[in-house]
DNA sequence: TATCTACATATAGCCAGCCTACATGTAGAC
DNA sequence: GTCTACATGTAGGCTGGCTATATGTAGATA
């Protein structure tokens, strides 16, 4: 997975792995690796940065936690990033739509050119 | 369209747009503009220097033409560009899957979860 | 004549955000 | 005592799409 294409999609995935429960953030990061079929594989360095920026902009609150000994900083959707995962849910939608559109439409009309033609 | 979702979309996309004939610039912004519904607005200082990228890597050749007292300098798909494309195709394709399948998966579950509850 | 719009290309420099690489520490297995 | 899994975090790099700007032609319109 190319990483440049994940650019602006890290929100949405983030959001969305909250949507049914609190997590931290390792285990964000298994979640999105399962859910994904083993595709999704986000380094540290990507999640606790984009973590922070979410709960900095209100989408996500979060609370210290110590389960077996071990530090966990838990992460909750907040009404408001629950509110705005469907703002992205959408523009995803419109995102695939239009980008596989145009991909898609070449295709076809290459091949069907080349039936024409040939 | 939020410019940061193109990140790593744009080669595809100008590649496909060149797949059935060479274009110029110019042309190729309003291909995509057409092609896309309207929903695809690339400025000329994203397409411009993508090109000039594309075309030093060897996915695209050019040459200039004069039409209509208008200086034009025309892309066209190199063998090594369209095998490309083709790659970029089908990694467009599991990404779409992929995200798709994460964003859809977590609203299936939620909605899933919601009817059991209540 | 001047001005406006569409056509057409180009570049400098900004900036967001995903990444690599590294630092730090605990728990449990071996 | 060493290794792996668990767990969080930051500094700094890099890339590429964007804004803003420059330059110039052709044709319409005032």
């Amino acid at each position: 997975m190319n990483p440049d294409a994940l650019r602006g999609h890290m929100d949405a995935l983030l959001l969305s792995v909250l949507e049914r429960e609190p997590l931290h953030g390792y285990a964000i990061i298994e979640a999105l690796l399962e859910r994904s079929g083993g595709a999704l594989n986000v380094p540290t360095g990507t999640v606790y940065p984009a973590l922070r920026r979410l709960e900095r902009i209100g989408y996500l609150s979060s609370e210290w936690a110590t389960v077996g000994g071990r530090k966990r900083r838990t992460y909750r959707l907040t009404d408001s990033g629950r509110k705005h995962l469907e703002g992205e849910r959408s523009a995803w939608r419109e995102f695939a739509t239009v980008i596989g559109g145009v991909l898609r439409a070449e295709a076809a009309e290459v091949s069907a050119a080349r039936a024409a033609n040939g």
